[in-house]
DNA sequence: CAATATCCGACTTCTTCGGTCCGGGTTTAG
DNA sequence: CTAAACCCGGACCGAAGAAGTCGGATATTG
């Protein structure tokens, strides 16, 4: 229950090691893949699924492979969860397709819907760059402000 | 990926309108089923485990059920889903049971426990009670304040 | 052309979730 | 006392989704 899917995971961990690597040209998902042991053939797909969104470009044949399309802080967590693992809600009610048949009697969807969208607020504001300032200062997480503001 | 459970979905339920009935002294599992269409069976269990929790009371017998144990803006939803599904973790690396065993070469656990955090302290910051006031005032969710802190 | 790489859909396997069933124990109304 | 109404909790099962695999097509370079 609201895990992030392992292929979310690795879609931001092989981002991640292509926003540490800009000299290079181009890197093969199995270059990647090696790199942290994941599976390649599974890593291929969620880059073949980044590039079809745009996040990522790629270059077929010899000495081919995976590049960033843009800058590491120009692409959000967000996006690429979205990218690899559909549409984000915390509910079922999806509102569309097929969510759960109680939708009408739900009272309690319109606040979860909010929740739903400080979350994603939370991803969007988090960039693949963000994930390579590998720090982490001794300061207790501190949850000092508001986080979220369900009425008005 | 990323979503709540429908145990969790219909405990918030079940709590809120607990919470927006103090008048009676106890409501039954079927009561509460019945209201919103869920399968009472289902229902129960999930009540069953709010009440080993502490944040129900029940009362077995004729008239019987269940009640808050605490004021409903006591109780966070975040104990909710704690509750219901078991510890809250965004990733699979739970660190102590059986998480991805590439969890010692993998770069992106601290940043995602940082993001696990925030999400946490999310729904910390939710009460039943802020679920039952029902409001969507107009106003489209707006997102001026930093919602996490990356790097301190 | 041959080697290397991406591309892409279909497929199997595994786990979890949603839901049901049943055999208990408790309390209270009659 | 006894039966109804309720809570308790484990076992069980089907459906869905996630993780991972396979195989073939296509594009690029040397
Ligand atoms: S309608 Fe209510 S019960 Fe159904 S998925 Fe949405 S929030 Fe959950
Ligand atoms: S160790 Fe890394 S890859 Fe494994 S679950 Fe944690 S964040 Fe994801």
């Amino acid at each position: 229950m609201l895990k992030l899917t392992k292929k979310a995971d690795y879609g931001l961990m092989a981002l991640k090691y292509l926003a540490e690597h800009p000299e290079t040209v181009a890197l093969s998902a199995k270059d990647i893949a090696d790199a942290y042991g994941i599976p390649a053939q599974l890593l291929a797909k969620i880059l073949q699924k980044l590039t079809k969104s745009g996040l990522l470009k790629s270059h077929a044949g010899m000495n081919g492979g995976y590049a960033l399309s843009r800058d590491a802080r120009e692409i959000s967590a967000y996006e690429v969860i979205h990218s690899i693992d559909g549409p984000f809600f915390i509910t079922s009610c999806t509102k569309g397709s097929k969510g759960c048949e109680l939708t009408p009697s739900c009272t309690i969807k319109e606040p979860l819907a909010r929740v739903n969208d400080t979350i994603a607020g939370v991803l969007k504001s988090i960039s693949i760059q963000d994930l390579s300032d590998h720090e982490h200062p001794a300061g207790p997480t501190e949850k000092s402000s508001p986080l979220v503001y369900l009425t008005h």
